[in-house]
DNA sequence: CTCCGTGCCTGTGAGC
DNA sequence: TGCTCACAGGCACGGA
């Protein structure tokens, strides 16, 4: 599932790929992740733009098109681009093809159908909810005294709860909220308003240290993420409780424990990860 | 404010 | 071995 470094990736790797090239067509295949726009207007707006940019904020993606439009896409469990040269190689994963000038395609494709896409006038872009929500923890403003600002009037949550809510930081979901929770040996049903200065310090420091060695290593394959070349990531290798339910903690050799946590399964190291 | 349940989907794999 | 069915989870929404 694309979190924070797997959209980096593809926002990195998109940006040097469709950069400076024009939408000739677009073909859906499926329509129901469109929000707010007729499969027809989508086609029609996007066709004969030129991209210009591409970003991402939390777990969204944006790529800027000529003509001052926005095209946000949330990729949630299973959305991926694949970007190839043509003649398009569609299966029936394949939701949307952009057929882009010159000699590659753009293909949108999404197993279980929940991505969305949106689309932006760049003049009121700012008021998308996917660019006020939450706090991207890469960006500069992002530092310790925002994040224990964070905690501020969240006391009586869990840890877990706290890390997946993406009205608060923007970009993490299941696998990474665990492996930070690891890293700063906080057990995921801890309270907020609980933790000690070193305590926060630790978490902050964490969350920051597992979003970045995932986009070093390319984010995590452990089910249907590729990148826009169909590469698997490496971070799978590294993770020391995610999918590790009754394997021993690579620290201490207890055995690691899932249950569910804040309507998630969670996975964590009872010792390492005390109350 | 907190947190649970539901719906959206389909591939996977645990368990019979 | 073959089948069924619960489970996986990001997010929006409704409700306790």
């Amino acid at each position: 599932m694309p979190e924070l470094p797997e959209v980096e990736c593809f926002a990195r790797d998109l940006r040097k790929c469709v950069k400076g090239r024009m939408i000739e067509a677009v073909q859906l295949s499926f329509t129901g992740m469109l929000r707010g726009v007729a499969p027809e207007e989508f086609g029609s707006m996007l066709t004969g733009k030129v991209f210009q940019d591409v970003q991402r904020r939390g777990k969204y993606l944006f790529f800027y098109l000529s003509g001052e439009l926005v095209w946000e896409v949330h990729l949630r469990m299973t959305g991926y681009f694949l970007f190839y040269p043509a003649p398009a190689v569609t299966d029936k994963h394949t939701r949307a093809l952009f057929i882009l000038q010159g000699t590659n395609n753009l293909q949108f494709q999404d197993i279980r159908k929940f991505g969305t896409f949106r689309l932006w006038q760049k003049e009121d872009f700012h008021t998308a909810p996917s660019m006020q929500r939450g706090i991207d923890p890469l960006e500069d403003v992002f530092n310790l005294h925002v994040f224990q600002g964070l905690l501020y009037r969240r006391s009586k949550r869990s840890l877990k709860y706290l890390l997946l809510d993406q009205s608060v930081i923007a970009g993490l979901g299941n696998i990474y909220c665990d492996e930070a929770l690891f890293r700063a040996r906080l057990h995921p049903a801890r309270k907020v308003g609980d933790l000690t200065k070193d305590e926060i310090k630790r978490l902050f420091d964490a969350v920051l240290g597992v979003l970045q060695e995932g986009i070093r290593l390319r984010g995590t394959s452990v089910s249907d993420y590729r990148d826009i070349w169909g590469k698997k990531g490496h971070f799978q290798d590294f993770l020391r409780v995610y999918r590790r339910k009754n394997k021993p903690c690579f620290l201490c050799g207890e055995t690691i424990t899932r249950e569910v946590i804040a309507g998630r399964g969670t996975h964590y190291c009872p010792r390492c990860q005390n109350h």
